[in-house]
DNA sequence: GTGAATGTTAACAG
DNA sequence: CCTGTTAACATTCA
């Protein structure tokens, strides 16, 4: 479910509810439940894997996680961590993190490290790079301070698209290519956008779980790497490793 | 039935 | 105190 291009499309399709009074919120989430009823949602909002429900005076934050999902109208059979109901319509967020902020999502995040956000800016990622020069460019784009949304499957495929090896020493990479992987970023991350809604993503994984680039022999690599040891793929004579 | 997976945080060991 | 390891969350898919 996460991703930053997946929260994406779940603040559109939940855009219908945006200045709907919640009649009633329930669930197991340890939050003040009855804090959110009567309340108009003002707005939803998203950075990178964290989705905001916005009321005029405090925040809701979920994170899905891993295994987190939602569903409209009908509940699944599983306890939903947190449901809002409108008078005749529901909503349900299940297996994710719900917590409560008293200030809005613009007073606590720099939406400039969303790569889906149209604040994005791309120096000041770089300028970011350069603290982090001795580590491995398949932990850095894993940082959400820098690269907020991007996850494994965005990491694995714009290292692929730049012919750069995961385990390469970020200072060691020419700075041409270096800025080619950060533009990358939100380049990839929307044609995800654009192949999830279509529901054909898998389908365009040139190197994630794939044994072979497609339609060819070519041997991908899966390999646990960096200190977060997160599965790579890649295509070892193609992604040149700078070390 | 088994294991791995789009993620993050907290607890613990050294 | 810093770093690394493990568990936890508890689902879905191959």
């Amino acid at each position: 479910m996460p991703e930053g291009p997946s929260i994406v499309i779940l603040k559109e399709k939940i855009s219908y509810l945006k200045h709907k009074i919640v009649a009633e919120a329930s669930g197991y989430a340890e939050i003040d439940m009855e804090a959110l009823e009567h309340k108009k949602i003002i707005d939803f909002k998203s950075w990178g894997k964290h989705f905001f429900i916005c009321f005029s005076d405090f925040t809701i934050r979920i994170h899905f996680g891993l295994f987190g999902s939602y569903q409209f109208h009908e509940p699944k059979k599983v306890n939903p961590k947190l449901a809002l109901h409108f008078n005749d319509d529901s909503v349900y967020f299940y297996v994710c993190t719900v917590e409560r902020l008293d200030q809005s999502p613009d007073e606590l995040y720099d939406f400039s490290a969303d790569v889906m956000s149209d604040e994005w800016d791309v120096k000041k990622a770089l300028v970011k790079l350069k603290d982090l020069g001795d580590k491995k460019i398949c932990d850095v784009l894993l940082d959400q301070h820098i690269f907020s949304g991007v996850g494994n499957i965005i990491k694995n495929e714009v290292l692929y698209r730049c012919s750069v090896h995961p385990e390469s020493i970020v200072k060691k990479i020419p700075a041409a290519k270096l800025k080619a992987i950060v533009h990358e970023c939100r380049e990839y991350s929307f044609d995800f956008l654009k192949w999830k809604k279509k529901n054909e993503l898998k389908k365009h994984f040139e190197v994630y779980q794939q044994k072979t680039l497609r339609n060819t022999d070519q041997k991908v690599t899966k390999k646990d790497t960096g200190t977060t040891r997160r599965s790579s793929y890649f295509q070892a004579e193609m992604q040149e490793l700078y070390s």
